[in-house]
DNA sequence: CTGAAAGCGCTTACAG
DNA sequence: CTGAAAGCGCTTACAG
């Protein structure tokens, strides 16, 4: 078979020069002469000869492999950060190693992520205990939490993190809702125990609160389409008790909120009821939902992201950081227009966009 | 720090045995006494030892890790392909290694794949040219095609490829419009030098053939929504010569279609026309569509791919072998009613439904 | 079952 | 600039 197996001493034979000098050709920045660069560039294109990293990685101490630890691909927010984040490390030289967190067997898969020498570590599953980020902290690895923190406990070193505005994001959108005259607001959060729906939630309230409203309704949607419909079939089985607007924790829940609103309940959005999510997924802008939402921007995100890691790569030091990246409030069609009296008070729960 | 870089030979030293001893222990079916393995282990743990993988991989010639090629991860259709090929792979041991493939640098892609040894390779990416792939296959490394595959050349090495039923799809879709009573059927293709476009559309003029019919009308959506919107637009200028139905030749495009009728042209689907797709993505069953779509399976096609990259890396020879996995029509409501006059002459274009 | 030793394919001081 | 040599951390015949 050609082109297997072919090693540098192969295209050092090839090329009569010393195995170094082609090691030397194929290392930047390394110093070799050009007539034996030619010759060597000659080889090894004849022999069809490319460096294995593997045993480059071996003696530097450098993979330039990233893990990437993801649960739910099925989360419309994360394709767009994969793919973002592969091609801007790819960039740098580095690449992604998937590993998929199944639940059940996190304790294998730090283990295999440590076989592998990986380089840095991107956390972006949301069940997975902070254990693992621990470990391979302790292991020396970078470790950048993406899209969530960890809560903190005495003795345990901080992780670095990456993340959207969700406080402020919570606020702005419970700001929007009073602006627009909403007087029984309701919430279905995420999964409980993870941080954005904690932060999202606080924020929220807080807005509520400076507006001097409360929650009026609260149901549990844990991140998912059908947990979303069923809590909000649950919110709406009163029509003299159900809310005059929702916010889900995230777009994906935002969408089955107006879908089974529209669809199953047959309420109109958002001329009956105002809906409002988090993410700003490419979804919620289609015709069909223009959803009203708060933006957590991929791009800058993953910048960050990249830019932690690789610069405790780069130093070898391990330096925590948490990083909040800006978003801002969209205001599409999913929520009603003003009211003559903008005063919560006074709000009519009417529509009068017509 | 702890943890960092400790070597078998640390472990044995620790345990009073010898280097190859901790090797053995760590090594699946090797032969290690009892008492021996103890030591080791309780060594192992103290010191926080992981073998590493990349130096195993040095020496056995196998790296367990499967480069991944992908180019558009908007496409709804990956997110769960990518999700269940990593989770599949990993419970085999293998791990993907990502590449984003932009258009630009294929070469260089190639390159580092084989760097860094790579024992197999998905490609999942539309845009890359076949050169890819005949350039691995010429380095011995298996390369399997998902979802596409490549035009035969002459004297070019055959490619093993997955993919979904895309002949078969179109006739059946044709065939269920035909039965719908349509007779000014349209299509919207996909990027046209893309395999999947070609197989479906192939099948669908095929299906229409069956019925005595051709094309009414035909644009191009080049699998991009915004293009596909445009499509529609073009297609539906002049409402004497508007279709009463469209294929698009993916549920993304179609899902495209149906928004741009409803909210932009107000024509109601499927009330005046009917719509379908080809994929049968997560977003084809949210209330909001309903489309009516012909399935390719997520779960089936990666069993595929994994089964014919495992025999060829565990055999060691490269076998090239095409798998086509059945998909079914998945009949829902963006597709009108019977008319009483099914056949195609007589085909009414006034919704029966009402 | 166990150990000593060779070798996988590189990088990188060390001399020259 | 260039080569000889050591060494990264493993696996695996080869003896015993």
């Amino acid at each position: 078979m050609p082109g297997d197996r072919v090693s540098s001493i192969d295209v050092a034979r090839h090329a009569g020069v010393s195995q170094s000098a082609v090691s030397r050709t194929f290392t930047p920045g390394a110093s070799v002469g050009a007539a034996t660069r030619a010759k060597v560039m000659r080889a090894a294109q004849a022999l069809g000869y490319e460096p294995n990293a593997l045993a480059r990685s071996l003696i530097t101490g450098r993979s330039r492999i990233i893990g990437l630890v993801v649960s739910q691909l099925d989360n419309l927010f994360y394709p767009a950060v994969l793919e973002h984040l592969s091609q801007r490390l790819q960039a740098d030289g580095f690449h992604l190693l998937m590993f998929v967190a199944d639940d059940t067997d996190s304790d294998a898969l730090v283990e295999k992520m440590l076989q592998y020498r990986v380089d840095g570590i991107v956390l972006g599953a949301v069940t997975l205990s902070s254990a693992l980020a621990q470990r391979c902290t302790a292991a020396g690895i970078p470790v950048v939490l993406f899209n969530r923190v960890m809560a903190r406990r005495r003795g345990s070193p901080a992780v670095s993190s990456v993340r959207g505005d969700n406080v402020r994001g919570g606020r702005l959108l419970a700001q929007h809702l009073l602006e627009r005259g909403h007087s029984r607001i309701a919430f279905i959060a995420g999964r409980e125990d993870s941080s954005t729906n904690l932060e999202r939630e606080r924020g929220f309230i807080q807005g509520l609160a400076q507006g001097s409203q409360h929650l009026f309704a609260r149901a549990v949607g844990g991140y998912d389409a059908d947990q979303a419909a069923e809590a909000t079939r649950a919110l709406f089985r009163s029509r003299r008790k159900a809310p005059d607007a929702v916010f889900a924790a995230s777009d994906q829940m935002a969408l089955a909120v107006i879908d089974t609103l529209r669809h199953q309940l047959s309420v109109r959005v958002p001329e009956e009821v105002s809906v409002v999510g988090f993410d700003n997924v490419p979804q919620s802008c289609w015709p069909a939902y223009q959803l009203t939402t708060f933006e957590q921007p991929v791009a800058p995100m993953v910048e960050a992201t990249v830019t932690l890691l690789l610069e405790q790569i780069r130093s070898g030091a391990l330096r925590s950081q948490s990083l909040i990246v800006r978003g801002q409030l969209c205001v599409r069609v999913t929520t009603r227009m003003r009211t003559r009296a903008s005063s919560n008070r006074l709000a009519q729960p009417t529509d009068p966009r017509s």
